[in-house]
RNA sequence: CGGGGUAUGGCGCAGUCUGGUAGCGCACUCGCUUUGGGAGCGAGUGGUCGUAAGUUCAAAUCUUACUACCCCGACCA
């Protein structure tokens, strides 16, 4: 891709309405702008990133057996009053009408409309278990949105539901996801810890959060330093205990000592047991021929807020770290005097050209501007290698390979060919 | 919904107290010179000063109402 044609309008200014780290990179990097409150366009840059998440937890998810759907927006208030979340949910479900003044609402979850799509289409305990997905917009109109896409009111995100015949069957499909979830993050490359949780509103029974680890958190959790215990906070603070009195303080489990770190929440996984479908009358037949109530399981993961946990996690003064798996690209390639020298822009589009045939996803800066903007540039929007081609290249047929992280190295064109070569064998 | 704050060109801001008809930096357009860390000179484009009403000879500025947005809190993936 080109620089020059690229709809990527990067900002030097922090706009004064961004408050945390991951909002202001996010504007300036040119991935996302405001629509209005808790709700944002994504630009090209934001939307490859969002796309490369999506798709590794869509690979994930079909690799653990899942199988995706799509399911509507719009639900009608009937569904909603079978479980009475009509009346419980209150003002954070967006309810509209149609022009017959029938009452619908905007998704904020899909357990309604999964939970009748499965009572009339599943009849046999011979067809589970099953496990269906979705990636989805959902719209909760959340009392006070903030940080951008780490907190709007419209989000895209994975949501999964599993339909099992006993809780056995239940329990089993809420690990499997539980190591689908570590599988996902670790491939995305993130640091996190899985947290014990209040299964809250939603209801149920076991409940567990997957937190991104970043200084600007919303949530405070104790984990242990050396296992992989965790707990929110909220839990705690429910037996009356003060969080910050247990750093230090051996773990509960035996192993290692407490540490208080703050999380950003980006999944969550529940068994919620009956209780939907018992609501809805979602019944199988058992091998006996009797009548069954399904388990559920419901398992979410913030995709659009992924993006946001993954500046807050990784960035310097500079701008975005991206962790390679996610980058919107794998390289940016500056051409110094791209529009003056021929040699130069040949050299450029040339090596451009080849990375790309090699499979890089490869941006060329064919613009003006001189280094010092294409590398604050390059920088800001987090691409993880640079390759720099300027006077040096005219002088001694020398081109620079620079990491977003510093390290750097300098060889001809054919040297700096050969370790891009063995980048891919990897 | 309680508390606090903001609203002036794409972004960042000054001007408001003390009313006189809008300005700075960056960005953008054109020309020339530049090009290894956010270049220089020259010439330009762009704003009903959030909205409405009021006071006044005159309102970005004073008054009133409203709206939007941001932050803290309660709530939540």
């Amino acid at each position: 891709m080109l620089w020059s044609k690229v709809f990527l309008p990067t900002l030097k200014d922090t706009p004064q309405d961004a408050e945390v780290i991951s909002h202001q990179l996010m504007l300036r990097a040119g991935m996302i702008r405001k629509v209005t409150s808790g709700i944002y366009n994504w630009l090209p840059l934001g939307l490859r990133v969002l796309k490369k998440i999506e798709n590794i937890v869509r690979e994930e998810m079909d690799a653990s057996g899942a199988q995706e759907v799509l399911m509507p927006m719009v639900q009608p208030k009937e569904l909603w009053e079978e479980t009475q979340r009509w009346k419980k949910m209150g003002p954070e479900l967006l309810r509209i009408q149609d022009r017959h003044e029938r009452d619908f609402c905007l998704g904020p979850t899909h357990e309604e409309v999964i939970t009748d799509l499965v009572r009339n289409n599943v009849k046999s305990y011979k067809e589970l278990p099953l496990n269906l997905y979705q990636i989805q917009t959902k719209f909760r109109d959340e009392v006070r949105p903030r940080y951008g896409v780490m907190r709007g009111r419209e989000f895209l995100m994975k949501d999964s539901y599993s339909f099992n015949i006993n809780e056995d069957s239940l329990n089993e499909s809420y690990l499997l996801m539980k190591e689908t979830y570590k599988k996902i993050i670790e491939r995305l490359g993130l640091e996190y810890k899985i947290v014990k949780a209040d299964s809250g509103a939603i209801g149920g029974d076991a409940s567990e959060e997957f937190h991104v680890l970043a200084e600007n958190g919303e949530d405070t959790i104790a984990v242990s330093d050396s296992s992989e215990f965790a707990i929110n906070s909220e839990l705690l603070l429910n037996e009356g205990e003060d969080i910050n009195s247990l750093q230090g303080k051996p773990s509960p489990d035996g192993k290692g000592t407490i540490e208080i770190k703050k999380g950003i929440e980006v999944g969550h996984i529940f068994q919620l047991g009956k209780i939907y479908a018992d609501a809805m009358k979602a019944n199988v037949l058992d091998n006996e021929g009797k009548s069954q109530t399904l388990y559920m399981g419901c398992y979410g993961i913030g995709i659009s807020r992924l993006v946001a946990a993954a500046i807050e996690q990784n960035h310097d003064e500079k701008g975005i770290l991206w962790p390679e798996a996610i980058a919107p690209y794998e390289v940016n390639i500056i051409a110094i005097g791209f529009d003056k020298d021929q040699k130069i822009a040949k050299a450029a589009t040339d090596f451009y050209n080849e990375l790309s045939s090699m499979g890089y996803e490869v941006m060329l800066d064919d613009r003006k501007d001189g280094y010092g903007i294409k590398m604050k540039d390059s920088e800001l929007i987090g691409v993880p290698i640079n390759v720099i081609i300027g006077r040096q290249y005219l002088e001694s047929n020398e081109i620079e390979l620079k990491h977003r992280d510093g390290l750097s190295s300098i060889g001809t064109v054919e040297d700096i060919t050969t370790i891009f070569e063995h980048y891919k064998e990897k």
